[in-house]
DNA sequence: CCCTATCCATAATC
DNA sequence: GATTATGGATAGGG
């Protein structure tokens, strides 16, 4: 239906295509070049028209990422953590963007997950030695172990003292998730002017 | 083409304007919204005609995120992560992208950090239980806390099975670590189709 | 306030 | 030339 009459005209001008997947190959890699390119432009005027901060990224079939970031996309994914503006954030339900912003605080996390792990081993252990002293009937070993704290020489303070490392790794924890929920200093980057662009061999 | 004689045009229509910041701040505002309005149309189109993987996030300047995802902010981070094409991405040198990936890996532990969360709350209520058990020395009621299972009744396997969340999470990061340092096995994820559009009070 | 929708006419693009 | 994108103005919505 998108060809007419194309008998005398010189050009068919710009066509309507129907918005379904290009199937000749070739055609699909000069549109997605092209439009790829369309956007970028397109990138660029919001960012310059809007004083914006922006990203596009897109996969080209045979995998490779081509983006554009202004002012960098350091810069917008951290916006995405510290929004410069809890209220409108709040009221946003970022169900698109909060992976993203999910994501981005896993390095922090990781660290503290680290010391977690250390904790499951050191736990680890001693239920290790607890198969044993099971084994053995040995109870005075089992006595020795900090979690046993149900045991007659129970004591809150002991007890509580055992599981400090836990309530450090816990009290991080929140924090992060409060600093998270709540306001931010300020959020106002630098008045950067170079855009990026990149991708593919670029 | 209605009306064209009524004195003067009705509109001066689109008009040509310098690529800088429109200082005129309502005209800004909707310039961006047309514009972004135009961007998300031109992602749907790249999206559908080239059978594409894509993202467009950008913030307007009262700090609110914006965004476009195809087939979702998920599926896009996580081919960032996993590369199906190893060798185009190694060109890649992805200094633009990196923030992106770095980001995204932390949902996952995000969501393991909250069943850790879980846990020590639960290990909070249970030495709370005990403070109190301790205090009215009622003996009975400390045996039934799970992790009271060094009394008479202390069997290896109620033991293990007590700690059996730990046991888990310990391996569910002991697996993310390896993977992330390794190799990876394939990283496919479901199909989904769906676009995702989202931001602001949307 | 912050943003979106609509109409019209023209700029941009193919 | 055909089709789309969008500036300008105005009005609507949360």
């Amino acid at each position: 239906m998108s060809m007419k009459e194309t008998k005398g005209k010189q050009t068919k001008g710009k066509q309507k295509i129907e918005m379904k997947k290009v199937e000749a190959y070739g055609d699909r890699m000069i549109t997605f070049s092209k439009r790829k390119f369309g956007i970028y432009k397109k990138m660029n005027e919001i960012v310059a028209l809007c004083d914006v901060e922006a990203v596009f990224l897109v996969f080209s079939q045979a995998g490779k990422p081509y983006s554009f970031a202004n002012p960098s996309m350091e810069e917008v994914v951290s916006r995405l953590m510290n929004p410069s503006n809890p209220e409108s954030s709040a009221k946003d339900d970022n169900s698109n963007t909060r992976p993203l912003v999910e994501a981005y605080k896993k390095k922090q996390i990781e660290s503290i997950m680290q010391k977690y792990m250390e904790l499951l081993e050191e736990l680890d252990m001693e239920i290790e030695k607890a198969k044993l002293c099971n084994e053995s009937r040995n109870e005075k070993e089992i006595d020795k172990m900090w979690w046993n704290f149900t045991s007659k020489d129970l004591s809150v303070e002991k007890l509580e003292q055992r599981h400090q490392p836990f309530f450090e790794l816990r009290d991080r924890l929140c924090d992060m998730r409060l600093s998270r929920l709540g306001k931010d200093g300020d959020g106002s980057s630098s008045g950067s002017e170079g855009r990026h662009c990149g991708g593919g061999e670029a």
